[in-house]
DNA sequence: ATACTATATACGATTTAAGGTATATATCGT
DNA sequence: ACGATATATACCTTAAATCGTATATAGTAT
Protein backbone atom coordinates (compact mmCIF):
# COMPACT_ATOMS: atom_id res chain seq x y z
CA UNK A 1 0.00 0.00 0.00
CA UNK A 2 1.38 3.15 -0.83
CA UNK A 3 0.31 6.66 0.64
CA UNK A 4 1.09 10.08 -1.01
CA UNK A 5 1.66 13.43 0.48
CA UNK A 6 1.33 16.93 -0.48
CA UNK A 7 1.87 18.54 2.48
CA UNK A 8 2.99 17.73 6.66
CA UNK A 9 -1.03 17.60 7.32
CA UNK A 10 -1.60 14.51 4.89
CA UNK A 11 2.33 12.98 5.53
CA UNK A 12 1.12 13.10 9.29
CA UNK A 13 -2.28 10.79 8.81
CA UNK A 14 0.03 8.52 6.69
CA UNK A 15 2.73 8.64 9.50
CA UNK A 16 -0.08 7.56 11.84
CA UNK A 17 -2.08 4.91 9.88
CA UNK A 18 1.57 3.28 9.05
CA UNK A 19 2.48 3.16 13.25
CA UNK A 20 -1.29 2.22 14.20
CA UNK A 21 -0.50 -0.47 11.44
CA UNK A 22 2.85 -1.20 12.95
CA UNK A 23 1.17 -2.04 16.65
CA UNK A 24 3.94 0.73 17.88
CA UNK A 25 2.27 3.87 20.66
CA UNK A 26 3.65 7.00 20.07
CA UNK A 27 5.74 6.15 23.22
CA UNK A 28 7.10 3.34 21.47
CA UNK A 29 7.97 4.75 18.45
CA UNK A 30 9.12 7.76 20.48
CA UNK A 31 11.70 5.44 22.55
CA UNK A 32 13.01 3.75 19.45
CA UNK A 33 14.01 6.70 18.07
CA UNK A 34 14.62 8.81 20.58
CA UNK A 35 11.99 11.23 20.90
CA UNK A 36 9.30 12.29 22.98
CA UNK A 37 5.69 10.93 22.16
CA UNK A 38 4.34 14.71 22.08
CA UNK A 39 6.85 14.93 19.18
CA UNK A 40 5.49 12.39 17.19
CA UNK A 41 1.59 13.47 18.62
CA UNK A 42 2.88 16.74 16.90
CA UNK A 43 4.34 14.97 13.00
CA UNK A 44 0.82 12.98 13.39
CA UNK A 45 -1.35 15.84 13.56
CA UNK A 46 0.70 17.87 10.92
CA UNK A 47 1.40 20.66 13.34
CA UNK A 48 3.07 22.57 10.40
CA UNK A 49 6.62 22.59 11.60
CA UNK A 50 8.30 19.64 11.51
CA UNK A 51 12.19 18.40 11.17
CA UNK A 52 13.21 16.08 8.18
CA UNK A 53 15.16 14.09 10.39
CA UNK A 54 12.46 12.92 12.37
CA UNK A 55 10.65 11.80 9.46
CA UNK A 56 13.12 9.71 7.94
CA UNK A 57 13.58 8.55 11.63
CA UNK A 58 10.34 7.53 11.92
CA UNK A 59 10.00 6.27 7.92
CA UNK A 60 13.34 3.91 8.93
CA UNK A 61 11.93 2.52 12.55
CA UNK A 62 8.82 1.40 10.76
CA UNK A 63 10.63 0.14 7.49
CA UNK A 64 9.45 2.76 5.09
CA UNK A 65 10.85 4.76 2.30
CA UNK A 66 9.95 7.74 0.98
CA UNK A 67 9.25 8.17 -3.00
CA UNK A 68 9.53 11.18 -4.88
CA UNK A 69 7.78 11.52 -7.92
CA UNK A 70 6.02 13.88 -10.87
CA UNK A 71 2.15 14.81 -9.40
CA UNK A 72 -0.26 11.32 -9.82
CA UNK A 73 -2.50 11.32 -13.19
CA UNK A 74 -5.83 12.48 -11.40
CA UNK A 75 -3.89 15.27 -9.47
CA UNK A 76 -6.86 14.57 -7.16
CA UNK A 77 -7.04 16.40 -4.07
CA UNK A 78 -6.85 14.64 -0.57
CA UNK A 79 -10.78 14.80 0.61
CA UNK A 80 -9.55 16.28 3.85
CA UNK A 81 -8.03 18.91 1.98
CA UNK A 82 -10.94 20.68 0.95
CA UNK A 83 -12.23 22.02 4.04
CA UNK B 1 10.85 8.42 -12.98
CA UNK B 2 10.96 7.63 -9.14
CA UNK B 3 13.30 8.29 -6.78
CA UNK B 4 13.48 6.46 -3.37
CA UNK B 5 14.79 8.44 -0.13
CA UNK B 6 15.65 6.92 2.53
CA UNK B 7 17.63 9.91 4.35
CA UNK B 8 18.08 14.21 3.93
CA UNK B 9 21.25 13.67 1.80
CA UNK B 10 19.27 11.45 -0.64
CA UNK B 11 16.15 13.37 -0.85
CA UNK B 12 18.79 16.33 -1.53
CA UNK B 13 20.06 14.92 -3.81
CA UNK B 14 16.42 13.76 -5.77
CA UNK B 15 15.38 17.55 -5.16
CA UNK B 16 18.63 18.64 -7.24
CA UNK B 17 17.86 16.15 -9.76
CA UNK B 18 14.00 17.42 -10.27
CA UNK B 19 14.85 20.86 -9.85
CA UNK B 20 17.44 20.74 -13.01
CA UNK B 21 15.51 19.01 -14.89
CA UNK B 22 12.58 21.92 -14.12
CA UNK B 23 15.12 24.62 -15.61
CA UNK B 24 15.50 26.01 -12.44
CA UNK B 25 18.09 28.01 -10.49
CA UNK B 26 18.11 28.04 -6.61
CA UNK B 27 17.48 31.30 -6.62
CA UNK B 28 14.46 31.11 -9.11
CA UNK B 29 13.36 28.10 -7.00
CA UNK B 30 13.67 29.88 -3.72
CA UNK B 31 11.95 33.13 -5.15
CA UNK B 32 9.30 31.16 -5.92
CA UNK B 33 8.90 29.48 -2.68
CA UNK B 34 9.65 32.61 -0.67
CA UNK B 35 13.18 31.15 0.93
CA UNK B 36 16.81 32.20 0.31
CA UNK B 37 18.92 30.23 -2.48
CA UNK B 38 21.29 29.03 0.58
CA UNK B 39 18.40 26.71 1.56
CA UNK B 40 17.51 25.97 -1.46
CA UNK B 41 21.48 25.08 -1.06
CA UNK B 42 21.25 23.36 1.39
CA UNK B 43 18.63 21.12 1.43
CA UNK B 44 19.95 19.95 -2.07
CA UNK B 45 23.43 19.06 0.00
CA UNK B 46 21.43 17.24 2.55
CA UNK B 47 22.84 19.90 5.51
CA UNK B 48 20.74 17.02 7.40
CA UNK B 49 18.73 19.24 9.58
CA UNK B 50 15.87 20.86 7.11
CA UNK B 51 12.17 21.34 7.54
CA UNK B 52 9.36 19.45 6.43
CA UNK B 53 7.42 22.54 5.38
CA UNK B 54 10.36 23.50 3.05
CA UNK B 55 10.77 20.07 1.21
CA UNK B 56 6.59 20.81 0.59
CA UNK B 57 7.19 23.73 -0.88
CA UNK B 58 9.50 22.77 -2.79
CA UNK B 59 7.99 19.17 -3.81
CA UNK B 60 4.75 21.60 -5.00
CA UNK B 61 6.98 24.30 -6.91
CA UNK B 62 8.47 21.60 -8.88
CA UNK B 63 4.55 19.67 -9.25
CA UNK B 64 6.06 16.79 -7.45
CA UNK B 65 4.27 14.82 -5.11
CA UNK B 66 5.76 12.50 -1.84
CA UNK B 67 5.07 9.33 -1.27
CA UNK B 68 5.50 6.51 1.94
CA UNK B 69 5.36 2.81 0.97
CA UNK B 70 7.06 -0.46 2.37
CA UNK B 71 10.48 -0.38 1.56
CA UNK B 72 10.84 -1.97 -2.45
CA UNK B 73 11.51 -5.95 -2.33
CA UNK B 74 15.66 -5.70 -2.73
CA UNK B 75 15.96 -2.91 0.01
CA UNK B 76 19.11 -2.14 -1.91
CA UNK B 77 20.98 0.69 0.00
CA UNK B 78 22.00 3.25 -2.12
CA UNK B 79 25.33 3.38 -3.21
CA UNK B 80 26.30 6.64 -1.89
CA UNK B 81 25.56 5.61 1.26
CA UNK B 82 28.19 2.84 1.82
CA UNK B 83 30.99 5.77 2.78
C1' DA C 1 41.64 34.78 -19.58
C1' DT C 2 37.51 37.28 -18.73
C1' DA C 3 32.94 38.26 -17.67
C1' DC C 4 28.74 36.13 -16.16
C1' DT C 5 25.89 33.08 -13.80
C1' DA C 6 25.21 29.49 -10.34
C1' DT C 7 26.10 27.44 -6.05
C1' DA C 8 28.36 27.11 -1.49
C1' DT C 9 29.67 29.30 2.84
C1' DA C 10 29.86 32.75 6.54
C1' DC C 11 28.16 35.37 10.60
C1' DG C 12 25.04 37.60 13.67
C1' DA C 13 19.99 38.02 14.49
C1' DT C 14 15.49 35.98 14.72
C1' DT C 15 12.17 32.44 14.45
C1' DT C 16 10.86 27.93 15.40
C1' DA C 17 11.21 22.97 16.53
C1' DA C 18 12.43 19.79 20.05
C1' DG C 19 13.52 18.71 24.96
C1' DG C 20 11.97 18.07 29.86
C1' DT C 21 8.25 17.66 32.61
C1' DA C 22 3.67 17.68 33.71
C1' DT C 23 -1.14 17.42 32.99
C1' DA C 24 -5.42 17.23 30.48
C1' DT C 25 -8.25 14.57 27.36
C1' DA C 26 -9.45 10.82 24.90
C1' DT C 27 -9.78 5.91 24.01
C1' DC C 28 -10.22 1.15 25.27
C1' DG C 29 -11.35 -2.99 28.06
C1' DT C 30 -13.90 -4.89 31.74
C1' DA D 1 -18.80 3.80 35.43
C1' DC D 2 -14.19 2.52 36.34
C1' DG D 3 -9.36 2.06 35.86
C1' DA D 4 -5.73 1.75 32.52
C1' DT D 5 -3.49 3.17 28.54
C1' DA D 6 -2.94 6.39 24.62
C1' DT D 7 -2.78 10.85 22.78
C1' DA D 8 -2.97 15.95 22.97
C1' DT D 9 -1.52 20.30 25.27
C1' DA D 10 1.08 23.39 28.19
C1' DC D 11 5.13 26.01 29.84
C1' DC D 12 9.70 27.12 29.85
C1' DT D 13 14.32 26.03 28.13
C1' DT D 14 17.57 24.59 24.75
C1' DA D 15 18.95 23.55 20.21
C1' DA D 16 18.61 24.39 15.58
C1' DA D 17 16.72 26.24 11.02
C1' DT D 18 15.95 30.37 8.40
C1' DC D 19 16.87 35.11 7.47
C1' DG D 20 19.55 39.06 5.79
C1' DT D 21 23.44 40.11 3.79
C1' DA D 22 27.65 39.32 1.93
C1' DT D 23 31.29 36.87 -0.11
C1' DA D 24 33.80 33.01 -1.90
C1' DT D 25 34.01 29.34 -5.00
C1' DA D 26 32.50 26.77 -9.01
C1' DG D 27 30.78 26.45 -13.52
C1' DT D 28 29.73 28.24 -18.27
C1' DA D 29 30.20 30.79 -22.38
C1' DT D 30 32.61 34.09 -25.39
Amino acid sequence: MEHISRNGKQLGAVLRRCRKQSGHTQTQLGAIIGKRQATISDHETGQSGMSLDTVFSILNALELEMVVRPRSKGDVRSFGDLF
